[in-house]
RNA sequence: GGACGGGUUCCCGAGUGGUUAAAGGGGGCAGACUGUAAAUCUGCUGGCGAACGCCUACGGAGGUUCGAAUCCUUCCCCGUCCA
């Protein structure tokens, strides 16, 4: 008999799941014949980082393989070239099988970072997507209905709202759902946006006679401007891969009202502490000290520890004490002398002369802390290194 | 195939001959403040130039005009309805 652990672990911060009844009984025959159940989770390639949002499901699908199960990794070169409309006004745009290769070969070494490399199993969905002739799309497109593909709620409003919807894109959630037939899985994880998705999946196995998949779904991680989901695209997102510093400085601009939630989704802190947290929040603690464990906890699954002690460090440093980074870039002023305007483009700390000139008004530039508002000011190579600071968080070392 | 509507700066969206680098919003950046790269408030937000200024930009290409995002021609693309 299944430990009841073993279950409650696995639906812990799962939003839905389709159907529990189901789910057990897989784990048990899994158990009982000692066969591995097949856990499929899609990969869209059309990046190549892994952010914190998508960390939330492969820390979920680490757990199937902790228990011995594997991993199906689906990585959607086929479905990438199409574009994939989930949750988008618009249609994405189409990559290339060689920015597909691209991406996956550092997805690879990234995923790893979290899954048990031994139990995961790779594959690309052009393998047999690609093979399909029109007869077989035919057949496929045969097994689902107009109704049933339009009920999507980004696609319902994009028609009703005259925004083009094209055929491609209706034909892809068909091919994402095909791909469960092909490799057989037992469960699918997903985003909560990629329930329709999964759904769609579930159905078509079973109309290709096939057991239909457990589908599991977790919610969906809000990007660090604290509106939209942790998108690639929205650029509001922290990558698992990301320098610990840089990491900890994300982490440490989400809104206040995020940090529990972040504490639920991307550490493994358990219920009891995420408790004890919730409860210094509302008696007043500041929650800035609250965010920055919340930035060390995130940093330690990434890094390390003392990476994330030393960012700490860093941060209070710099922002709390304004004080200049431990480590900066260094830009090397030459013999001629440059001017300021010039020093700050090819240091590449903002990209345009005239961006240049505007942070230069609004007092955003400070040399050895102090404001300088000159745009005609010429520096020479000194004796000492000067830093060169614009805006909060952007330093450069200037030698001579 | 036909009728009608539409394609504007990073995004959304106003603008129907000069006062328009183009309202407004979003996003981004900066400043102030702060207990944080939270929140809030304020400013800035095409490029080059020290500066008068010059260049680039309103789907593409031509044209009218002293002057066009705005008018004309043509092509491309999107939507709605009809067939």
């Amino acid at each position: 008999m299944l430990d009841r652990a073993v279950i409650e672990r696995l639906k812990r911060g799962v939003e839905r799941l389709e159907t529990e009844a189901e789910l057990i009984e897989r784990l048990e025959r899994a158990e009982a014949t000692g066969r591995p159940l097949r856990v499929k989770l899609g990969i869209d390639a059309s990046g190549p980082d892994i952010h914190l949002g998508f960390a939330v499901v492969l820390r979920k699908l680490r757990q199937f393989q902790e228990l011995g199960h594997t991993a199906v990794l689906i990585i959607g070169d086929f479905t990438g070239k199409i574009g994939d409309p989930t949750g988008r006004s618009k249609t994405r745009p189409q990559l290339t099988d060689e920015q597909v290769r691209e991406n996956m070969q550092r997805y690879r070494e990234q995923v790893f970072k979290i899954l048990m490399p031994e139990r995961c199993e790779f594959r690309y969905n052009s393998e047999w997507l690609d093979r399909l002739n029109a007869t077989d799309i035919v057949n496929l497109a045969a097994r689902y209905t107009v109704a049933r593909l339009i009920e999507r709620e980004d696609f319902r409003k994009r028609l009703d709202e005259g925004v083009p919807l094209f055929v491609h894109e209706l034909l892809y959630p068909l091919f994402q759902g095909y791909d469960s037939v092909m490799v057989q899985a037992d469960v699918e994880l997903g985003g909560a946006d990629q329930y329709w998705n999964l759904l769609v999946g579930r159905e078509l196995q079973a109309r290709f006679g096939q057991e239909p998949q457990v589908i599991m779904t977790v919610p969906l991680l809000v990007g660090t401007d604290g509106k939209m989901k942790m998108s690639k695209s929205y650029g509001n997102y922290v990558g698992i891969s990301e320098p610990a510093g840089e990491m900890f400085g994300k982490l440490m601009s989400i809104p206040d009202e995020l940090i529990l939630d972040y504490f639920r989704l991307t550490t493994d802190k358990t219920d009891a502490e995420i408790n004890e947290y919730e409860r210094r929040l509302r008696s007043g603690e500041n929650p800035r000290n609250i965010k920055a464990e919340l930035a060390r906890a995130v940093v330690t699954i990434y890094h390390s520890p003392a990476a994330a002690e030393q960012a700490a460090v860093e941060f209070d440093r710099v922002f709390r004490e304004k004080q200049t980074p431990a480590q900066m870039p260094e830009f090397r002023i030459p013999d001629s002398g440059i001017s300021i305007v010039d020093l700050i483009v090819q240091a590449g700390l903002l990209p345009s002369k005239s961006e240049a000139r505007r942070k230069l008004q609004e007092g955003a530039v400070y040399l050895d802390g102090v404001r300088v508002n000159d745009p005609a000011l010429v520096l020479k190579p000194a004796a000492e290194p000067v830093v060169l600071k614009v805006g909060k968080r952007r330093f450069v070392r200037l030698t001579g």
